[in-house]
RNA sequence: GGGCGCGUAGCUCAGUCGGUAGAGCAACUGGCUUUUAACCAGUAGGUCCUAGGUUCGAUCCCUAGCGCGCUCACCA
């Protein structure tokens, strides 16, 4: 046991297992939702208990308001909270036990639905059983877990402790169902890549490494699924999709945990025009299903995520706001010392962080920008009517890339001479050697594709109105508590 | 990794111009049959993040460390 387990909650349990009652009996009740209850209950009137109309519910107990011969006390389960009605004319039996039973405690309640004096839906209980004991104490009833820390590292208490955080989780979760529907009607078909990886490809960022023992030899986590996706292209799948949890070696922040989990699509005989189409539909059909509107609101703006979408092109982005040409590498250069921005080594990483640093402000979106330049798109088409670009774009809202997609590659010339460009440049971010096998799948031949990649995320933050990843997030990366620093943690459950 | 901020009761927070701490809620005891932050009376609860330093004396000042948040950099 840890400390939070309290002595006077762990001396009930004691004195119900006394009188052969179980503190965690093996079965639960057979339990309507909360919500159901709610929704029929504009038919009960005011006031007290509506004879004949028995109900169970199952659920945690919340604060009780204890009057002596009556206690009150919200009951919560995954679909809402109702009150119940403890009395002790009709629990009699029941009645000397009342103090058995503390806050967070999980109760099965049977009983009349009805009214009280204030009209609000009660369950006047005829029967409440222990369900489960709560040894530990639940958060302060109104301020809930404010600690952000405690919230995360502790989430179990924090989604039913704090207001708002089950709705999130409910969202996301419809969020993903959504998107399986979505792509489903459009004949795709849902797969599942490898994680482990023996090189690292499909994006730029640095991998996690871990160990084969039976195979000796490292593999990386995935930093994205885009080349084994396309093999399933080159095998004919023709529609693909995958939810694909990635993990990249990178910094922590608002908008990065270190694995993430990103919608990847990949569309036989389709271009990026294509893909901005499901980009902008997908999004609307979302935002319609999570949320019944197109309009969201976030880090208090307003947007609106009704297809279509504006595209304005990266290269007339950059004129506009840099004032100068993309690949005008002198003006570029003096632009970005203008900028105070330090040199990363190759020109067209410094012209796209001159890019980011004077365009991106500007895009709050939703916003396609189109046609990158072919040096920071090594897995994208050359557009046809200026080698220079690329058929890819990027989707962003609030200034936050949400996605990016493009006409997929698919010489397999070109992808190994970008290969080798990538690996030569010895950047910590590049794959270390090129993937062959890749080169090969393209030799047999992949027919025109597009791809697109939106993160799920990021998705979840604009339409839930979640300022950091870690809100939408069950359980963000944090790091882990020392065994010295565990037994300062005040609320942080111990080893036992 | 850099900058800024925070760490005091189970929870949310005060506070001590340096003299070893207090409120509300939660807990416990008693009262109360219509509350919903219920109320009333009482009780108990603290290595003031850790380790050094300055000082007669440190929870407070200084240094270092640990943890967290925000932010910048890298990225999605």
């Amino acid at each position: 046991m840890t400390d939070l387990a309290h002595p006077d909650r762990l001396a009930k349990a004691r004195a119900m297992r006394a009188r052969g009652q179980d503190p965690f009996p093996p079965r639960g009740v057979v339990a309507e939702p909360i919500a159901g209850l709610i929704a029929g209950g504009g038919t009960v009137e005011a006031p007290g208990p509506r004879v004949g109309h028995k109900v169970t519910i199952a659920g945690r107990l919340g604060a009780l308001r204890d009057f002596g011969k009556l206690i009150f006390a919200p009951v919560k389960d995954v679909t809402g909270t109702l009150q119940i009605a403890l009395k002790r004319d009709a629990l009699e039996a029941w009645w000397p036990l009342r103090k058995e039973l503390d806050a967070g405690d999980l109760v099965g309640v049977t009983g009349e639905l009805g009214r009280t004096q204030k009209g609000e839906l009660t369950i006047w209980a005829s029967e409440i059983k222990l369900l489960t004991k709560s040894y530990a104490p639940p958060p302060e009833k109104w301020h809930g877990l404010v600690d952000v820390e405690a919230r995360y590292r502790h989430r179990y208490v924090d989604l039913w402790a704090s207001d708002g955080v089950l709705e999130v989780f409910k969202k996301r979760s419809k969020i993903v169902s959504e998107v399986r529907r979505f792509l489903e009607a459009q004949g795709y078909l849902e797969v599942e890549t490898p994680v482990l990886h023996p090189i690292a490809g499909g994006a730029t960022a640095r991998p996690f490494i871990t160990h084969h023992n039976a195979l000796d030899c490292d593999f990386y986590l995935r930093i994205a699924p885009e080349l084994y996706l396309k093999r399933c292209i080159v095998g004919g799948l023709e529609r693909v999709f995958e939810i694909a949890r990635n993990f990249r070696n990178e910094g922590i922040s608002t908008r990065h945990n270190p694995e993430f989990s990103m919608l990847e699509l990949y569309e036989a005989q389709a271009d990026y025009r294509r893909m901005m189409e499901i980009a902008e539909t997908l999004l609307e059909h979302l935002a319609r299903a999570v949320n019944g509107t197109t309009k969201v609101t976030f880090r208090g703006t307003e947007y609106d995520v009704k297809a279509p979408f504006p595209r304005e092109r990266y290269t007339e982005l950059f004129r506009r706001h840099a004032a100068c040409e993309f690949d005008d590498e002198p003006a570029v250069r003096a632009k970005a010392r203008e900028l105070g921005l330090k040199d990363p080594g190759s020109y067209w990483k410094l012209m796209n962080d001159v890019f980011e640093a004077t365009v991106e402000e500007h895009l709050t979106g939703p916003i396609f920008v189109t046609d990158y330049p072919v040096q920071i798109s090594p897995l994208a088409k050359q557009s046809p009517d200026d080698p220079r670009l690329t058929e890819r774009f990027e989707l962003f809202i609030a200034g936050m890339e949400l996605g990016n997609a493009f006409s997929e590659l698919n010489d397999p010339e070109e992808q190994e001479r970008r290969f080798r460009e990538q690996v030569a440049t010895k950047d910590p971010e590049a794959p270390g050697e090129v993937d062959v096998d890749y080169v090969q799948a393209l030799e047999y031949g992949m027919p025109p594709t597009a791809g697109l990649g939106l993160g799920i995320d990021r998705i979840v933050m604009v339409l839930t109105n979640q300022d950091s990843i870690r809100d939408v997030l069950l359980f963000p990366a944090l790091r882990p508590i020392a065994k010295e620093a565990a037994a300062q943690e005040p609320n942080a459950p111990k080893a036992t």
